[in-house]
RNA sequence: GCCCUCGUAGCCCAACGGCAGAGGCAGGCCCCUUAAAAGGGUCACAGUGUGGGUUCGAGUCCCACCGAGGGCACCA
């Protein structure tokens, strides 16, 4: 079937190496055209192609092993790229060995920002930019010989994909949540349930009084897709809004660092509140990090509290969320966000009197005070808030009244108070929450304290817990109570009353979905006067028009003051569409916006599965077959990719909508599993050192030497070393084509698996790839006689102590490649094939073998090689993976170190199926030891079977 | 400020609570070689960031501190 190339091509190559390389040894040409016969055989043999259920093949035990898709970016791949890519592929390798039939797709993430800046500046469609891209990332993939599924491969700007992508949008769309059903539903029952009159109109109108525009209104508020005038994220120096997500902690847009602003804007959004319980929730339910569990749970922010009505003296009610209603007799004072609506209907015209002077912030009426520090805060950028902390705000003039014990208390309005958490109004307990104190002590308030601190608190605000104190009236008394009682207590009491209710409040903001960029999905909606309407499923997809100029508007980066403008906008020809929606032919003006890159990344991994079907997403049986519930997993195993390797940096954005989609999916019937990714794992980074010159300029790093000094320098100047990321502008880039021109695919699969755990970040050493290579140079000569290119094993029986290393190695190789620790199973290889060059002479041919195939997953191009030398006509993909025989593990006898009192004080040697009596009693016996206890009983003696032997003086 | 990781030889990293070293890089010496090396062999190098505690026994478990990396940050 296939031509062996290192025996055909290899009498030619020693011209080219020094003049006493043995013609046939494993170098870097050798291993250059090992791998690409092998690349070529594996996609004529089609070697990796997963069947799909119902074909041959799919009997066996399936396994979905996924790494996160890259963006296909302009400068293609460097060695840190494909760390888990290796991680993935070795392990589905080595689970083809172990009976399993593995999917291993790749696919390119290929919508975004670079190629339609690239676009703007060029000239150049985004698509030919990305498909080049698409295509360099491909070569550089496959010459790593990774096992991808290549029919499988898709592109989120696919034509054929991102028609399914608008389709989910679509469902999306015409999905509403059903609050007492816990899931969503499809729009059309809500309608029939408004129809019937089972379910009231919200705002208590009814059904059959509203004409069909209003009713659409009220359809429309209950999409999961809908559009909403409210303050996003605005980004003049990028043109386009950005979702909370991608703004960073001192309010700058993640990509490019330019300002964002807060400004109110029509824009689509995403319900993925409704869903904050299940996400949350569900965590439970994966085999996830913690780390990354504990991030998404943060982001939800899920907090239980309750909500409390204070009345205004002008009658107005104030509504505040508190997670500490217990504290409510603390509550001394109110405070208002800046941006809260009641902030100017509260405020009276005039002072009471006698007004404390630190409150008025020296104007002259509440009003002018309150629309002098509302100015003010809105000037604040969020980097000016969130530094300085100090307590600023102005009394409203106004009073409310505590309802549990009819205080009259100040109303202020502070920007240490949110618009955008809770109701935006807060009750102010100084002595349990240490921002309040801080308030309450510059503006001169009352502090009571509700929890009992104890005796020696002598700290400002008690947040631990404690017993209640002053906290009764005429109805009801916490006193004495602990938080969790007092708690549920003083809400049943505001409840009766009317004055609170308990609520659940989330962090969690709906989601920001629609941008003003050209190289996104277009959205499957035109709208009429009235509002937006899906199209039909069967004018999808929408295809992305041509246009002249590919660039949003983009404005000064600092002035808030512009509006989004959409690429889109200018295709006019495009935009304005005839078309018969069920009311006769009319003009519909179609959605301008695009879609966020997130979006492809949410259901990427269901195309994988069935990527040629054109009448579903993914067939039924498909999805049900790769990521259905696994019962034998767990009872409320969700389902889900059984492996899914990437970034941590994606633990919140990407995983968070993923799972968002996902369930809706299943709410929708169209999935049966209810969680996209069954376990994840975080693999860590390739770093490197980078240096820069006395100016601060980056020098090659390549070029830096190091000086016995330890100081590191530059054509004979000194540098300064950093570490940190690789990257182009850094000058410390290496890429994997440089690695396999230099030693080959399988020299830098197994160095990137050799150098660490996967989970592990760490620097990038190409001095250190060498080792990698001897070993695999090893490998290949303690097989192939490097004069001859022949194979040269013996057909002896291989010696004991060669069966105790080779059976070793098997049993421990066996165990680290399942759970991922490649850097310990190539050290034991290592370790196998350092006693085989020792013990000289022919190595005998089953020790040859097992070597061979356990080497396969890690090197497999060299070990495809060796075992066609060996005689095979098929590839080791699915050849049987070697199993340790018990027999060569156990040993006759066993060495026992002698502590005494934890120190190795003597060593016996004893039989292995020695007693634990007898191995005491043998210890004990020991002179060494004997002189040690100095004829003295020792106290203790414990013997751990197969360990060791502690005796206790 | 809070939360999560991680500190073992010059470097990258191993070590079910049981003899600190599996492996690699770099280094020394020797062999092969006219010479060289990405060839072969061999040798040395740490007591596990610091201080306590639990234990017969701690790199491993607990507490505090120091250092590095990451996440969150006026979220009521």
């Amino acid at each position: 079937m296939t031509t062996d190339i290192s025996q055909a091509d290899g009498a030619a190559s020693p011209a080219d190496s020094g003049q006493q390389t043995p013609p046939f040894r494993y170098d870097a040409d050798m291993a250059g055209r090992i791998e690409r016969k092998w690349q070529d055989v594996w996609e004529q043999a089609e070697t990796f192609h997963a069947p799909n259920p119902g074909e041959p093949g799919s009997e066996r035990p399936k396994v979905y092993l996924m790494d996160m898709f890259p963006y296909p970016s302009g400068s293609g791949l460097h060695v840190g790229h494909p760390l888990g890519f290796i991680g993935t592929d070795v392990l589905g390798r080595y689970l083809r060995m172990t009976g399993h039939n593995v999917l291993h797709p790749m696919g390119f993430d290929a919508f975004g920002l670079p190629a339609e800046q690239y676009a703007v500046q060029t000239g150049t469609h985004p698509r030919a930019t990305t498909e080049a891209n698409i295509a360099r990332y491909r070569a550089q993939l496959r010459q790593l010989g990774l096992a991808h599924d290549p029919r499988r491969s898709v592109a989120t700007t696919d034509i054929e994909f991102y028609r399914w992508t608008q389709w989910i949008f679509r469902e999306i769309f015409e999905a509403f949540y059903d609050t007492d059903a816990g899931r969503a539903r499809p729009i059309t029952e809500l309608r029939a349930e408004f129809e019937a009159g089972t379910r009231a109109v919200p705002d208590g109108r009814a059904w059959s009084s509203l004409d069909e525009p209003a009713r659409r209104e009220v359809i429309d508020g209950h999409r999961l897709a809908y559009i909403s005038e409210a303050p996003v994220n605005w980004c003049p120096g990028l043109g386009t809004v950005l979702a909370n997500e991608e703004v960073t902690a001192d309010g700058r847009s993640e990509r490019g660092n330019y300002p964002v602003f807060r400004r109110s804007l029509k824009q689509w959004k995403m319900r993925i509140t409704a869903y904050a319980d299940r996400l949350a929730d569900d965590l439970d339910r994966v085999d996830w990090p913690e780390s990354v569990k504990a991030m998404q749970r943060n982001w939800i922010g899920r907090s239980e509290g309750a909500q409390v009505r204070f009345r205004t003296a002008g009658g107005a009610e104030i509504e505040v969320f508190t997670t500490r209603p217990d504290t409510l007799f603390g509550a001394t004072y109110m405070v208002l966000a800046p941006e809260h609506p009641l902030v100017e209907k509260i405020a009276p015209t005039a002072w009471p009197d006698g007004v404390d002077e630190r409150w008025t912030g020296g104007a002259a009426t509440p009003s002018d005070a309150v629309a002098a520090y509302r100015t003010a805060a809105g000037r604040k950028s969020e980097l000016d808030r969130q530094e300085n902390k100090d307590k600023t705000g102005v009394f409203t003039g106004a009073y409310a009244t505590n309802p549990v014990n009819g205080e009259q208390i100040p109303v202020f309005v502070a920007d240490y108070v949110l618009m955008g958490y809770g109701t935006g109004a807060i009750m102010a307990v100084p002595a349990e929450d240490p921002r309040d104190w801080d308030f309450a002590t510059a503006f001169g308030l009352p502090i009571i304290r509700t929890v009992d601190p104890g005796e020696n608190w002598d700290g400002g605000a008690f947040t631990g817990v404690g017993p209640m104190i002053n906290s009764a009236n005429d109805e009801i008394s916490l006193n004495g109570l602990g938080v969790t009682e007092a708690k549920r207590a003083i809400i049943d009491w505001l409840a009766a009353r009317g004055a609170g209710d308990a609520v659940v409040q989330y962090k969690l903001r709906d989601w920001l979905f629609s941008r003003q960029r050209y190289w996104g999905e277009p959205f499957p909606i035109v709208w009429d006067e009235h509002g937006p309407i899906a199209l039909p499923e069967d004018q999808l997809p929408v295809v992305l028009p041509d246009v002249d100029d590919y660039a949003p508007r983009a404005y000064d980066p600092a002035d808030a003051n512009t509006e989004p403008e959409p690429p889109l906008g200018r295709a006019v020809d495009w935009v304005s569409v005839e078309l018969d929606l069920g009311e006769g032919p009319k003009t519909y003006r179609r959605e301008t916006n695009t879609m966020p890159q997130w979006a492809g990344s949410c259901w990427y991994y269901l195309r994988y599965l069935d990527p040629e079907n054109s009448d579903r997403f993914v067939s039924r049986e498909a999805e049900k077959y790769w990521i259905g519930k696994d019962t034998a997993r767990s009872a409320q195993d969700p389902g889900g990719v059984d492996l899914y390797v990437g970034g941590v940096e994606h633990a919140v954005l990407h995983l968070l909508y993923s799972r968002f989609w996902h369930k809706i999916l299943f709410d929708l019937g169209h999935v049966s599993s209810e969680e996209p990714f069954h376990k994840l794992f975080n693999q860590g980074y390739i770093q490197a050192f980078a240096y820069t010159d006395t100016r601060g300029l980056y020098v090659p790093a390549e070029e830096v030497t190091e000086g016995e000094d330890g100081g590191f320098t530059w054509n004979g100047e000194p540098v300064t070393r950093e570490y940190g990321k690789m990257g182009k502008s850094l000058k410390n880039v290496v890429t994997p084509d440089e690695m396999c021109d230099r030693y080959g695919a399988d020299t830098f699969r197994l160095y990137e698996m050799y150098t660490g755990p996967m989970e592990a970040s760490r620097p990038w050493s190409t001095r250190d790839v060498v080792g990698p290579q001897r070993f695999l140079q090893r490998v290949w000569r303690n097989l192939v006689d490097e004069n001859s290119g022949e194979i040269r094993v013996s057909d002896d029986e291989p010696d004991e102590t060669t069966l105790r290393a080779l059976h070793k190695a098997i049993a421990g190789v066996h165990q680290d490649l399942p759970a991922l620790h490649y850097n310990t199973a190539a050290a034991k290889l290592i370790e196998l094939n350092n006693h085989l060059t020792k013990s000289g002479g022919q190595v005998s041919r089953p020790v040859a073998e097992s070597l061979v195939l356990m080497l396969a997953p890690l090197a497999p191009h060299i070990a495809e090689e060796l075992w066609q030398k060996l005689g095979h006509d098929e590839t080791l993909a699915y050849a049987p993976f070697p199993v340790a025989d018990e027999r060569y593990l156990v040993a006759d006898t066993v060495e026992y170190p002698i502590q005494v009192n934890g120190k190795v004080r003597s060593r016996i040697t004893v039989a292995a199926d020695a007693g634990q009596d007898e191995v005491k009693a043998a210890a004990l016996a020991d002179e060494k030891i004997v002189a040690e206890l100095g004829g003295a009983e020792p106290r203790k003696v414990i013997v751990v079977p197969g360990r060791l032997v502690n005796v206790v003086k």
